[in-house]
DNA sequence: GCTTTAGTTAACAATTTGGTAATCCATCAA
DNA sequence: TTGATGGATTACCAAATTGTTAACTAAAGC
């Protein structure tokens, strides 16, 4: 069973916020409510919701802010984000659009249009994610984020660590000689001192708390779990 | 157990994206969808697959592009790249198969050929690589990648034994005199005492656990099973 | 039984990798 | 511009592995 998604949904007016909040958790959904643009961005970098709903006219932030902010940093760059805005406010439409929201509804809300425009927008998150990540055994690495996580726990690779697990881990069990490696995470015209893949590859190990790196003494390394 | 093919599949059109790796899925294939050029080129790099499907005609790069693209890589001068494109452009035939396409297939697609084909391609690569390993009974040795498995099992040899075990395999039966293998070995120049050969034997035998290198008294060595 | 050749073992030398810290370098913020 | 930060690279030494030698034992051929 697929863990519930989280949407974070950011609304200033509490009636609002309470009959959106209690449809969505019917369909499934776990819902975090801001109520205001500030706590908005305070509860996404706490929260890491899958989908994130913005009012446009909010307090401290309007969503048009929100949304901008977020797409700045690298977790929330590909993020589904759906702006709500009431019917007077047309012009916002474009603007919402050119923020870099997904999807645009206006007020008053339709319960079912959302809920299914909501189900639209995470398949093809979901879709999208996943053709970026691969899995081995527990292990997932997501490309388009840089990230690797462990079963449940997340590692922190740094771009050339990252670079070199992705090679090893694409495929597992080959062994990859030194050169290879050199010239495909390097680039073969760079021309890097020997001990610099025994670093990257120690580093990698000590983050990852698992062996999943094999040496093969005088010739290179492989992936294996 | 083989591990899956990577096959990357390119079309523009989400229908057919769905599916063609339905079916290739289906065919225990593991596919990695592109539903453009670009995408494609990102993937490619990412994912290493073992064949590439490309649509011609597709946003930001055309099929032919991505396929010049590739060829151009270290890594994809070799991989099998089918091309798909539609009754119409007929003339596009030549060029695909000019940009060092390995196979044409026409739209609209039967998922028989496609599968078939694609079989074909795969079934050839695999051939080619295989160029670089010695199979000799249930023993696989691949040159290119120092690696010795009997049956499942990995045997890890050192380089010395391993470029010993080589030379040995390589000729089944035939045996290398003592001279020989140092020079074969070692090399000419080199020269070292007349019991080294021994304890790499020696080393081999014991690691392989199968009794595969025969002593011929007075002479030298061969390998049998 | 004697001689020759191979096998075994342990010790030593050479090579390769691992670990640590210092340095370089790019990026970002003030 | 200047620091400050963190990743990338390098230098250096320790540790592990591999390669070679030598001394000794076992086996084969005469």
């Amino acid at each position: 069973m697929e863990p519930k998604a989280k949407i974070l949904f950011a609304d200033d007016e509490p009636d609002i916020l309470e009959i959106v909040s209690f449809n969505l958790e019917k369909e499934g959904y776990e819902v975090i409510q801001a109520k205001d643009g500030q706590q908005a961005m305070d509860l996404c970098k706490i929260h890491r919701p899958d989908l994130i709903i913005l009012d446009i006219m909010m307090p401290y932030k309007t969503g048009i802010e929100v949304c901008n902010l977020l797409r700045q940093l690298p977790d929330f760059r590909t993020t589904p984000i759906v702006m709500l805005t009431a019917l007077s406010d047309e012009s916002s439409q474009i603007k919402g659009l050119d923020t870099g929201a997904d999807d645009y509804i206006s007020k008053p809300i339709s319960t079912k249009v959302l809920v299914s425009r909501i189900n639209a927008l995470l398949r093809r998150s979901k879709k999208e994610t996943d053709q970026n990540t691969m899995k081995i055994g527990d292990m997932t690495i997501d490309q388009s984020r840089f990230m690797v996580t462990i079963g449940e726990t997340e590692v922190n690779l740094a771009k050339k660590e990252f670079e070199l697990l992705s090679l090893l881990a694409s495929k597992p069990g080959r062994v990859f000689l030194r050169n290879e490696i050199l010239s495909l995470v390097w680039g073969s015209e760079v021309i890097v001192g020997d001990r610099t893949i025994d670093v990257h590859i120690r580093k990698i190990r000590q983050k990852m708390g698992v062996d999943c790196i094999k040496t093969i003494k005088g010739v290179g390394y492989k992936f294996e779990l």
